[in-house]
DNA sequence: CAAATATATCGACTTTTCCCGATATGCCAA
DNA sequence: TTGGCATATCGGGAAAAGTCGATATATTTG
């Protein structure tokens, strides 16, 4: 998922008749490609968040999910130092 | 343990009376400190050997391990680029 | 070769994670 | 305000990971 939202445009074209890709890719998108439960991909999707790896933004009904680089640039530069 | 790794002398003192560090730190002196079975350290050990975070070193009735440097800058590189 | 020591492997049990269906919540439209 | 849709939360069963004791293997020493 997090590879997928990388390029929003590419992976979740059906995103275009719904919105545009500003503020991400709604929850409803990822379920169909990622073939899980509604649930499932609404909890992993919620875990992501915590952990600050995605964001996230309610627009109505829909919430819209996008990655949040800052994160993996972080995790990367803690993996190369720390660890 | 990788962390522990990264720094043999200061978190290992006892090898010194055993060997030297060039080819890491053997499986006792790690078990002692993580506080676990010897035989969970060791499986962890060889699973850490498998993915490619150290090397180890078999010399008399020892096992020695060590980082693989490598690995953590790979998994660096990847995290930022491909992830 | 036998005993002692260091490490590895095996099988079982426990804990955690994954994933689901059911249901709750929030929002919108008729 | 009621019904429908999108998402979130909850509880439980299945799968995976973690950990252990017992035992096997390898090496050194006497």
């Amino acid at each position: 998922m997090l590879e997928w939202l990388k390029e929003p445009e590419i992976n979740f074209p059906d995103q275009l008749q719904h919105a545009g890709f500003e503020h991400g890719v709604c929850v409803g998108q990822i379920q169909a490609k990622a073939g899980l439960t509604q649930s499932t991909v609404s909890e992993y999707l919620s875990i992501l968040q915590r952990a600050g790896f995605i964001e996230s933004k309610r627009v109505g009904q829909w919430t819209y999910y996008k990655r949040n680089e800052g994160a993996f640039e972080a995790l990367s530069k803690l993996i190369k130092s720390n660890l």
